[in-house]
DNA sequence: AATATATACATAATTTTCTTATGTATAAGA
DNA sequence: TCTTATACATAAGAAAATTATGTATATATT
């Protein structure tokens, strides 16, 4: 991503999630979808997901599938029964992280 | 932080805000603080505290100030002018970051 | 027809920000 | 005496980004 406020680490959750919502999707269309989701304020950056979407591969949570649409190469992802476990994981702990920073920054509201 | 689930990129904003709350404090009462605050949740690592204090003091946003008690060094750290605005541009960032993460994991809510 | 923008992938160099390991030193508790 | 707590620090390495490139096709604009 660029310009935003993006704290590491969360990139995988966001791939993650997105994929469990709609079961396959390609690269470009990750980066398209957080924009849209978030209104410009995250924009994933190339240099950032597709090593993600490598190192994910790699670990077994995504499938690839590749598919030539419009003379154009595409990269479907879909996640794999472990990925789909992981995905659970990595909410939780987006959950936590984000109640965590709260207690910390908003103590009264905790 | 070790064990946690922290995203990389917060703790400054932990810094910035608990020095904003509590006038002075050191690098050990800012371990032990966060500790408590977190209920255990979240423990800062000496190898990430210090650099980061000491990055910020050289990017102006602290002043350092040391102490002997009890025949120990400590040293206190206070946010300047510049560290104190600086405060509410983090945590506007990170209240930001929040919603933009729940806009992408929970669209339902947004 | 030429040029710019959008689509679609990829990687390399660098930077940021941690973790882990290690080191020094004093005080207090078992 | 030995461990734990207090209090600082840095170095090596890993993780995860950013920034800069590169390739290639399709579509929109001038």
């Amino acid at each position: 991503m660029s310009n935003s406020k993006l704290y590491k680490g969360s990139l995988t959750t966001i791939i993650l999630k997105l994929l469990n919502e709609n079961d396959k999707m390609y690269g470009y269309e990750i980066t398209q979808k957080v924009k849209e989701l978030t209104k410009g304020e995250l924009k994933i950056t190339e240099g950032a997901l597709y090593p993600a979407l490598h190192k994910l591969e790699a670990e077994g949570l995504l499938d690839v599938e590749v598919a030539k649409v419009d003379n154009r190469l595409r990269k479907y992802y879909k996640l794999t029964e472990t990925g789909t476990k992981e995905t659970v994981n990595k909410l939780e702990e987006l959950a936590e992280y984000i109640k965590t920073m709260q207690a910390l920054v908003n103590p009264k509201l905790a």
